[in-house]
This record gives C-alpha cells, structure tokens and sequence, in this order.
RNA sequence: GCGGUCGUGAUCUAGCCUGGUUAGGAUCUGAGGUUCCCAACCUCAUUGCUCGGGUUCAAAUCCCGACGGCCGCACCA
C-alpha cells in the first residue's frame, strides 16, 4: 500500500473520518463505520447529490425503499441466478475456477445458465480438468454474492438483503407512475445501503460487503427522450473519456459532447456532461482526475447496453479507481419484473405504449467519500484537505484569538449566533496557530477569530483556509457574509 | 478461498532474531501557565504489546490457531 494511503487513513483514524467496523474485536472485514466528521461529510456529500441531480430535471424525485426483498423480486430480476458463480475447486493445487467458464472453454457456448449439478455432469461429460495443473476437479459448489435471510417466525419466507438500491426504484415505477401524472420521462434517486458478499473485499472504502449507493433511475420512451433534453445547452461541454481500447494506457480524450453524437446516444451523453459538470463545476474535482472510461462487452453486465464509469486518478489506490457509473440498462428491468410479477409495466404515453427504458446514474458514496480525502489531502509545509465548501464536515472554525481579556466570551456570542445556521466549531485552547491547523487539516473553509479590535470595531477575522489570508467582517450581518462568501461572492 | 507478509498507547514507531529490571521515543490529546494571528514554549497527566491456547521458573519476544491489514492469484452479474 502507497505512503499516501497510510497519510490518508491516518488521519481519518486520528480526527474521526472513517474507521474499520467493529474495531474493538479486531475488525470485520469489509466493513467501515463513519466517524463524527466522516459522517458529516458524508451526509453533506449526499445533500450536494440530491440537489444537484434533482435540480437536472422538475421531473426527478427522491424515493426510499427497503433494505430486504423478497425471494421472488430478485428471482425476477436475475440476481437469484446470475449474481451467483459457480466455483469448482482443484484437488491437486487447490485453485478455485469459475465452473461456467470451464464448460464454456470446453464447449465453445456459454455456460452461466447451468447449475452446480449440471456444471458437475459437463465436467466429468467432457473430462475436464485443472488448466492450472491438469489435477481432477472438486464437486462444484455455488456462491452467490447476496446475503440471504429468513423473514418471518418459521423461517419460511426467504429473502435477501439488496444487492443493489436501483431495484427498489423499478419494484416502485407503477406507483410512482401513477402519482407522477402519467408522463415520461421521469427519474427516481435513491440513497442507500446495498450489500454484496464480496469475496475479498480490498482497499479500506474501495470494495466494501455493506456500502452506499447514491442513484437516479431515469425511466423514458426510447422514441422520445432524446428530443426532451436540452442538448444544446451542454454541447460544447469537453468530455473526458477513455475508450475500452486505450483506457489502459491512461489515455483520456478531450471530446466536445456533440461530437460524440456518433458514437452515442444523445440522451447517454446529455447525461455524461451533466455528471461530469458536478464533478468539474460543483465540486472543483481537477480536470486530470477525472475520467469517463468504457467498459468492453466484456466487463459490463449483459444487460447493460452502454457502460461508462467515472474514474478517478486516486493515489492512495494506485491509479485510475471506479467510482460511479452510467449504465443503460434498456427495457431488461422492467421487462423482468414485468414477466416475474404479471403486473403489466407497459404505459400508455401519447397514444403508444411504451415499456420504458432505464437510463441509471450510480453513485458509490463510501468511494467518492475516500477519493475526496485522497485527492484534497495536501501535505508540505501545513497538512490541508482543500475539501468543497460544500462537502466540509465543519463550515466554520471560531476562535478568541487569545483566551484572556473578555475576548472569549465575544467569540462565544458569535459562535452562538451561527452555530443553529453553519457546521461551527469552538475552540480556545493552545495557540492560534495550532486551532488553524487543526481545521486545515479537516478541511474546514473558514476561521473566525475574535482578536482586541474586534471588542471596539464589533467585527471578526475570516481566514480562508487554502490561502490563509483574512479579511475584516462586521459581526453585525454576519450570517449574511458568510452565505455569501460560501457561494464565492463577496460578502456584502 | 489459496500463497506470501505483517499486527506495540489515539497516530507513527523502537524493542522481538539472542525470552528476564518500570516496554523507550515522537506526534496527538487533556489540565494549568504563557501567548496581540498560523502546529512556539514550560509544568503535569491519560492511553499500549490484536485475541485465544501452548512451551517456560519467566513471553511483546518462541510455537500453534483465530481475527484483521497489505501484496500476488482467483473473484468483482
């Protein structure tokens, strides 16, 4: 692991970002607890999140469903059978292969359809052995990613927990239809947890077995929805992208939206310069960062029509790291849930039909949490996390500048003054110097410091923590300059 | 899951090979002092050998197991 990987989850042990789950008892692998300031940021993340991705559209709304479904709901949209390998074990050097992929080298057709019995009839059909060391091979046995549960008294109703939050927004799209007015398009953003019994989870937040998702499911007719954007107004926006042939290489692209019309669908890239905006624009992630990146046929879920991930050059990680993804995932959803539950998922919009198709914006939040504390984290002379405004767990640090004088009791009024409208951090011990470097190193924006003038002039210094300078700003109308100034507007 | 490697206060680490005084240092944190703007200084204080067995008169140190971290393989619909 990378120096800077230590530096990073070093201090997010030390001031209360993230820790391993259960630490007390030596961990728990896989799992990630929020401390005091990673909470915070977390929760600010999501809020940033929402408003962003709401505000794309009149037509996007928040939902939230449950964590556990049924047997049947996920039967239906194939986790039950496909989010499962099937793995065959070798009796001679103990190498685990996938069995489907045996059968499939073996036979030239693929095998994920198969089951452990039938993998076990093709393997001894076609005798099969280790490509490793030509060893005979263990009966197979079958792994699914999804952590099942038993609900209910007998124990009778089988379930399990959500492999992923996008489901709960398709099993939700006839009720919302209905209370939506009928119309497309329309999107549902859900923020959640989601679990996967990752065999080996790796890399503190990156693969985690209980983890956040951020997502907005777009639902829309295929005929229409390209000429319901406004395309125009992100045309020259220059995506940077990565295609499957030269992503390896770390090439990135700089292409203008409107030319990669030819390439891909216009409501696809409409959406690909929106996602890149907040990443760009709100959130001031640099440029050289970030990255669209596509995945081969290969890669991606045969269900996924079109897949590009947003990466994220993360030091800490070694590199490129996915981090979100927009997936389009055509009529497969609903055309499952449709077959699976007999409700009829056709909708009747400007006198056609339509099953409507899933355009899905995925978010890891746990991921983008640990790229913001890598990519911000500065260390040279003073350690800074030059975090977004917006995504800082404190706004405001607000100090006496000595705690001697009459001088912390003014700055207890100005703290009580802000602290129900601003995250507001008191503080007067040790030197100032010190309490500045505290909040850089969390990555608060702004300090208030009460000093002798402040008694007479009724004012405050600020002190933005990227360039340290200060400025004088009346106490009275405070709040007000502060918005202000947390907008990069002057204050007034 | 397999193989390799590692696990010492909140953080980073010395000690382990060669078992034996009170487990040392730095940072951090808390209290007090000092201090008119960027981790200053002084005094005092809190916190530790991942867990469980074993060997031994004696284990942070040697052995076994578990748990966890990292790396490689595999996996990541």
């Amino acid at each position: 692991m990378t120096r800077r990987y230590d530096e990073v989850m070093s201090l997010s042990l030390r001031r209360g970002f993230i820790w391993p789950s259960v630490d007390i008892y030596g961990g728990f692998a896989g799992f990630y607890d929020y401390g005091h300031l990673g909470a915070m940021m977390k929760r600010k993340w999501e809020d940033l999140w929402l408003r962003y991705f709401l505000g794309l559209s009149e037509r996007y709304y928040l939902i939230d469903t449950t964590n556990i479904l049924p047997y049947k709901s996920l039967k239906a949209s194939g986790h039950v059978d496909h989010f499962t390998d099937i793995l065959v074990k070798c009796s001679g050097c103990g190498l685990s292969h996938r069995g489907d992929h045996l059968v499939a080298d073996a036979t030239g057709k693929s095998a994920e359809a198969l089951g452990t019995q039938e993998i076990d009839t093709e393997i001894e059909k076609l005798n099969i052995r280790c490509p490793k060391c030509k060893g005979t091979l263990m009966p197979s046995t079958e792994f699914n990613m999804m952590f099942p549960l038993s609900v209910g008294p007998t124990g009778t109703d089988q379930a399990f927990l959500r492999p992923e939050t996008a489901q709960g927004a398709y099993l939700n799209f006839k009720r919302e239809f209905e209370s939506l007015r009928r119309k497309l398009p329309y999107g549902l953003a859900i923020v959640g947890r989601a679990f996967r019994n990752e065999i080996s989870p790796r890399q503190g937040t990156y693969r985690m077995r209980e983890f956040i998702q951020a997502e907005l499911q777009i639902f829309f007719n295929p005929g229409t929805f390209d000429d319901e954007l406004d395309f125009e107004s992100v045309a020259d926006e220059v995506i940077r992208i990565s295609f499957e042939e030269t992503k390896e290489d770390g090439e990135v692209e700089g292409i203008e939206a409107g030319d990669l019309l030819g390439r891909l669908p216009k409501f696809y890239v409409y959406h690909m310069a929106k996602m890149q905006q907040f990443y760009l624009d709100i959130l001031k992630v640099p440029r050289e960062r970030f990255r669209f990146a596509e995945l081969g046929e290969k890669e991606r879920a045969f269900y996924h029509k079109l897949h590009f991930d947003i990466e994220i050059n993360i030091d800490s990680l070694g590199g490129w790291g996915e981090i979100n993804g927009i997936h389009y995932r055509t009529d497969h959803d609903l055309k499952g849930h449709q077959a699976g539950s007999n409700e009829k998922m056709t909708v009747n919009v400007g006198g056609e039909r339509v099953l409507p198709h899933v355009l899905e914006l995925s978010f890891g939040v746990d991921r983008n949490i640990w790229a913001f504390l890598d990519v911000f984290y500065e260390k040279d002379d003073r350690t800074v996390l030059r975090l977004p405004k917006e995504v800082a767990p404190i706004t405001l640090g607000i100090f006496p500048l000595v705690s001697k004088e009459g001088l912390p009791e003014l700055a207890r009024e100005v703290y009580d003054s802000l602290k129900h409208d601003f995250s507001c951090f008191y503080d007067e011990s040790g030197s100032i110097g010190k309490r500045y470097a505290r909040m850089d190193e969390i990555g608060t924006p702004y300090c208030l410091t009460v000093d002798f003038d402040s008694l007479k002039a009724k004012d405050v210094t600020v002190r933005e923590r990227d360039s340290t300078d200060q400025k004088r700003i009346s106490i009275d109308g405070l709040a007000d300059s502060l918005r202000a100034l947390l907008k990069d507007e002057e204050p007034a």
